[in-house]
DNA sequence: ATGAAAGCGCTAACAC
DNA sequence: GTGTTAGCGCTTTCAT
């Protein structure tokens, strides 16, 4: 068996409560009696059980983190993010990676809720049925915050403005002179793809220029499918000058085949990705990105929910918090003036 | 308040037992008390608390992993697949990531034990004192397995033969005619560092070549430090034919480094990385890698894990487990042979 | 087939 | 300053 607080209190001869005092520095307890008790639980090895403090007082000191998948780094780099936040908080961080996978999303959520987590953080897979399940769950007093642009839902979003950082990016490329701007990615379904296909397109409208160099694959993010979709694009010799890709792990496939291609990266075709990962550094030549503040993003997060935990209030009472997160384009070497 | 299994019980007039049982599908329970329960618990968004029923069963169908950071990739693919394969057993997996520091690791590792986790899976530090605290937890009750090769542990070892696998990469690369082979990577601490140094040293000895090409940087492996670390040894005139980089990370870095120097990969330096992360399908030429089998890893720790929970023992009465799993070179493009 | 009661480890009124 | 008591939500004997 385990030492518990009893056993302290039995070979102390003192109450329970005496006992779960003096371990917690009550200033009521004697210091006598704190540094005794102390002493003899660190000489037994007694470690709390957090499961049964949190059974009394209703709360787990820990949240839930949903994203999509760790490996693929932004949400790597998020989940450590939140952590080392949640943690200034004295708070734990469960985090349960969905595979970009509705069901398994839901039965995270449900997983972690039942666990009693204190609130979620969610990038979700914007699947409706699971919108409105974390709405509900909020409503029945689970704090969420949201990190992706819904419309109309009453949860807080701490979201990225990814139209403006796009068309930020749209306008470096346009000073240079590059009027030939390719965008790749993947189908438009979830907020981030819509809204940063979107800035790119807007700014096509705009400033007259090629938009039939839009190029949209369908499947997940990946560099493998950035590489194809670049290759495919410079076969139908709808040559770009410069490619816009939908985030850093496409734009490094699309750099993998400019160079497979017989062309250089910037002179022949500049690229610029999006995310901001630390992996950009990884790439030949060093990638221009427009880069979300992820660590920002995270403490923003986290700085909400710890709020309307300690309020005790979700969503229903107050308006829901519209955070937006403005990305910065980060300049590197992957874009040159265009060629001819 | 959110609802219990005695609001339903009240409602039904049934005792709180028969509400348990009847939520569990008890055989004992009629169906139709059973159906009529389950009925109720939908209706009024009944959610059970695990809290609760972790505290009298002295089970939390959770496992903690320690981990040294989530957003360089190995781990996260770690992370990934462990999760994965604790869900098969239905349980949840608790993450925490002590960004390397040592005594982060130990207040995760204490915080995941105050938390009940069932048992842990630990990427040590490999400081002593924490090694030594989880010796001591296994001893009380908690299994631990470590995924580091640390000798005269009294804990169960999945582990990397990386020795080996480094081995196996110096032939291959002998066998394609390369004599100049340097080693890039951080100075040898951790088990990982040594053994994939010493499988290349080993080889060197064994071979009479050129053990002089041994570059070994301060710091942490970043593809930045790969980077400098070959820039510089290019500057010396030291010029290898091929370069084995402690890891995929740090292989991005050469790979860069080459290129920026004017040189090619492959037909001026091969190049060969290890861990056969995803990401080497980013390289161009994309990646020949030692690469560690991540999944079974993951697979072969939950198991033995669940194993050490179901028998209810963790080390003490039985002899600690030592898995070894051999990496498997991947062949890819950035290896040919050697110039002159 | 169902109920009553005790208890998991801890905290927090309330007493003295 | 310390003890008594009740109870958090659930499971689990032991009855009936």
């Amino acid at each position: 068996m385990r030492v518990t607080i009893a056993d302290i209190a039995r070979q102390l001869n003192l109450a329970n409560s005496t006992v779960s005092r003096a371990l917690k520095d009550d200033p009521r307890i004697s210091t006598e009696v704190r540094e005794q008790v102390k002493e003899l639980a660190r000489q037994l090895g007694y470690r709390p059980n957090l499961v049964a403090r949190s059974l009394v007082s209703e709360r787990t000191f820990s949240i839930g983190l949903v994203i999509n998948d760790i490996p693929w780094s932004f949400f790597g780099e998020l989940a450590q993010h939140i952590q080392n936040a949640a943690e200034s908080y004295q708070y734990a961080t469960l985090i349960y990676s969905s595979g970009n996978n509705p069901h398994k999303e839901r039965i995270g959520i449900e997983s972690l809720v039942a666990r009693r987590s204190d609130g979620l953080i969610v990038s979700a897979h914007e699947n409706m049925e699971n919108i409105h399940l974390l709405e509900q769950l909020s409503r029945e007093g689970c704090p969420v915050i949201l990190l992706n642009n819904i419309p109309a839902v009453s949860l807080d979003i701490v979201g990225v403005d990814n139209v403006n950082g796009n068309r930020s990016a749209m306008q470096y490329l346009a000073d240079l002179g590059h009027r030939r701007i390719a965008y790749i990615g993947p189908e438009p379904v979830k907020s981030f793809e819509v809204e940063r296909l979107a800035g790119y397109e807007q700014f096509c409208r705009q400033f007259q220029c090629g938009e039939e160099l839009r190029m949209v694959f369908t499947g997940e993010a990946s560099p493998l499918l950035g590489y194809k979709a670049t290759l495919s694009l410079l076969e139908n010799n709808h040559t770009p000058t410069a490619v816009l890709a939908y985030n850093d792990i496409i734009a490094l496939g699309v750099i993998r085949a400019v160079w497979e291609s017989g062309l250089r990266v910037p002179d022949d075709i500049s690229v610029v990705g999006a995310d901001g990962l630390a992996l950009c550094l990884t790439a030949y030549p060093p990638l221009t990105t427009v880069a979300v503040p992820i660590r920002e993003m995270a403490v923003k997060a986290v700085e909400l929910l710890m709020q309307r935990i300690q309020a005790n209030e979700s969503i229903g009472r107050t308006t829901p918090a519209r955070i937006q997160l403005l990305p910065e384009l980060i300049i590197r070497q992957s874009v040159s003036v265009p060629r001819s």
